[in-house]
DNA sequence: TTTGATATACGACAATTGTCGTTTATATTT
DNA sequence: AAATATAAACGACAATTGTCGTATATCAAA
């Protein structure tokens, strides 16, 4: 075998993503929401959830002719691995940099920047 | 012109990762610092950097019998494309949750804390 | 200059991914 | 029940990726 890897491809998660929100949901259901930002057939995303499913990393249970599909993997899991990925991979493993860079672009409200104050407050509070 | 879908696999984020770090380089050297992680041949690694030439991801020059590899994408930008697409696939355009994320689990000393600070001030400021 | 050592070029191969078209099964509507 | 619609199952195919093995070119040392 030449690559094992356990991270979904760019369009697994994209199906994902519907899923956190929607499941559990048809194939239909998500077809109609990736179908809103990418031009592609319905068998195309069929074809996608059922090698997902083969590779557990979804779940179905059959519910009249169709299938209801539920994530097997977290949001929250994905976004750790993936945050991960991107820290050592791009940002030499500096979580730092990756804040300043996120804060840069982000354009935070002011009630978020004091959202981020108070968090600051509480891991300084928090050291020795 | 701006970006093509010219993201850079895994395999070519390491060999970048280590190209911005010694470039100009030789694929011995870049073969060096990734097989420290990797227990891959060199022909691999050769191989792998042949194609990032082809595909214009780096560019070389001869020397003796060698050649000189450099990065033509520079590491801020190509942080930023991947940040960017964490953002959207993962963490649904939400910067601040990024920055929440990452923030709780980087462990920022009292010094970086201070620095957050003050970036935070300058962008409260900044806003009208 | 013959012999090594080493770098590059080339070509292969399997797994994965994105995409479909076609066929089959199953529910729904006449 | 026959016809129609819709979902799922299959199978294909090209492009990309990771990985090598082998052949060839070339610089350096004996």
């Amino acid at each position: 075998m030449v690559n094992k890897k356990d991270e979904p491809s760019e369009r697994e998660l994209e199906i994902l993503q519907v899923l956190w929100d929607l499941e559990p949901a048809t194939v239909r259901d998500i077809h109609e929401e990736i179908a809103k930002k990418n031009n592609i057939g319905y068998t195309t995303t069929l074809k996608q959830i059922q090698r997902m499913f083969d590779k557990g990393l979804v779940s179905r249970k059959k519910e009249g002719k169709s299938h209801l599909y539920s994530s097997k993997i977290g949001r929250n899991e994905t976004q750790n691995n993936l945050f991960n990925k991107l820290l050592n991979t791009a940002f030499k493993g500096s979580a730092m940099q990756l804040v300043m860079h996120a804060l840069g672009k982000g354009k935070p409200s002011r009630e978020e920047i004091n959202q981020l104050r108070e968090l600051l407050d509480k891991m300084e509070g928090g050291k020795k």
